[in-house]
DNA sequence: CAGTGGTCTAGACCACAGT
DNA sequence: CTGTGGTCTAGACCACTGC
């Protein structure tokens, strides 16, 4: 009377089905962060399936993030958090605030732009791709701390269209604006070049650790940032403990 | 007849305590890569509870990497992979041959010495902890590529007492003889010293890059790295997509 | 109070790899 | 063939929370 579905050959098991059905409907974006998944008994039921076995889809969701669940009210699809749970790369803000320091913000430039076709090719962008184009200075206290050069996919995030960017800085505008999406962080030491220099208020030739993020959803690049710190006033930490059940 | 167990208050749930259990005999050593841990119908008997209970710990200890599952033969501690599964830092040899250049590997000094009490302090280390201090260069082809300097706790690895590291680097060779262990990294960048600028044969002042890797067992740091790159040899890439099922 | 998720059971069939 | 893990079922009781 039990013991049946025993996986037909060539599939995947149940439970990875259902969980690669919801996933793609949160990653794709058709079920925005706010978004009501289906409660378990109605997934039970879509799939022919007992309840343990969608549970168990549910559950990786919520370790992957990409749900939260709350009893009585049913399972909702999460707002992306920043940045990244991985590396810790904190707001900036946060973070000159967190050395004691004052913050602020100075935007330097604001344009928009056609991408060209080197950036067309490297950010997997359709022919008359448009950006919109920031240059920003973070400062903490009276010293340049971090170099902001950010480019914004018009295709993707329209509304940047409307944005000075002249208050605040696109990074946490971004977050409010951006869909679930993946991300690649490239880091490296430059030495600074006579422009980066000027705007970072250190020598020609310092050296400086750069930090490049490309954000992309659903093949497309959605934004791009390098930011560039004078050495010493920036380090990366990451922490991989085999466990942190929260 | 069934519905039973309905975690008593105040108690975590119990697949949860037995993950804890067994992560605990795997990352204290108890259990050393390798070891066959229980069946699980071993597990069954000795927690008093069902095989799927159980089952929901193997399968959570699989997705963190802790364990690996043999049907026949059962369930073992797997081996430390190496380094970080999260941040691709890959064996530097690995990453030179990749560019296509020749590798090479050139040991500069190795010392065994005490502690200091700064050292002591940062690295949670006993008093009268001994290191095993190396310093190497590895090449890619006729330049220097990374510098390398390597601290290993002689208490927590005394075999390193035995090692030369003449031919091969300390890293290849650690992650056969290391335990379970968490890691730690801060990456930054900075302008050579001369020291470094002689080693790596570049200008004093030139900008690198550091990754400076903490590895500790148990509570006291196991080895210290910290590897220095001239800027543009070398670049740091993670990615971070939401799901990526194997 | 009622509906949802959180957890658990006592089985079951199957695939696969050692013997 | 046998023993292990991989998966699934059809229930169950409980805790929490929104109404």
């Amino acid at each position: 009377m039990s013991g049946t579905k025993p996986a037909e050959p060539g599939k995947r098991s149940l439970h990875l089905r259902i969980l690669d059905d919801l996933e793609g409907n949160i990653l794709s974006g058709r079920w925005p962060p706010g978004h009501r998944i289906p409660f378990e008994h109605e997934l039970t039921e879509a799939y022919g399936c007992s309840r343990m076995t969608v549970n168990k889809a549910l559950t990786e969701l919520v370790r992957r993030g990409l749900i939260e669940r709350r009893r009585k009210s049913g399972s909702f699809v999460s707002r992306p958090q920043s940045q990244s749970a991985v590396m810790e790369i904190r707001d900036i803000k946060a973070e000159v605030q967190s050395l004691g320091a004052l913050y602020r913000y100075r935007r330097i430039s604001r344009a928009e732009r056609a991408a060209g076709p080197a950036e067309r090719k490297r950010f997997d962008l359709a022919a008359g791709a448009r950006w919109v184009d920031v240059v920003a200075v973070h400062l903490a206290g009276p010293r340049p701390f971090c170099l902001e050069e950010r480019l914004i996919s018009i295709d993707a995030v329209p509304e940047a269209r409307d944005e000075g960017f002249e208050q605040g800085a696109p990074g946490p505008w971004l977050i409010a604006h951006l869909p679930w999406s993946a991300a690649e962080h490239r880091i490296s030491a430059v030495a600074a070049d006579a422009r980066v220099a000027t705007l970072l208020g250190i020598e020609p030739n310092a050296a400086c650790l750069v930090i490049e993020r490309r954000t992309w959803s659903g093949g497309a690049t959605v934004t791009h940032v390098r930011l560039t710190y004078p050495a010493g006033s920036h380090e990366l930490v990451a922490e991989f403990a085999p466990s942190q059940h929260r």
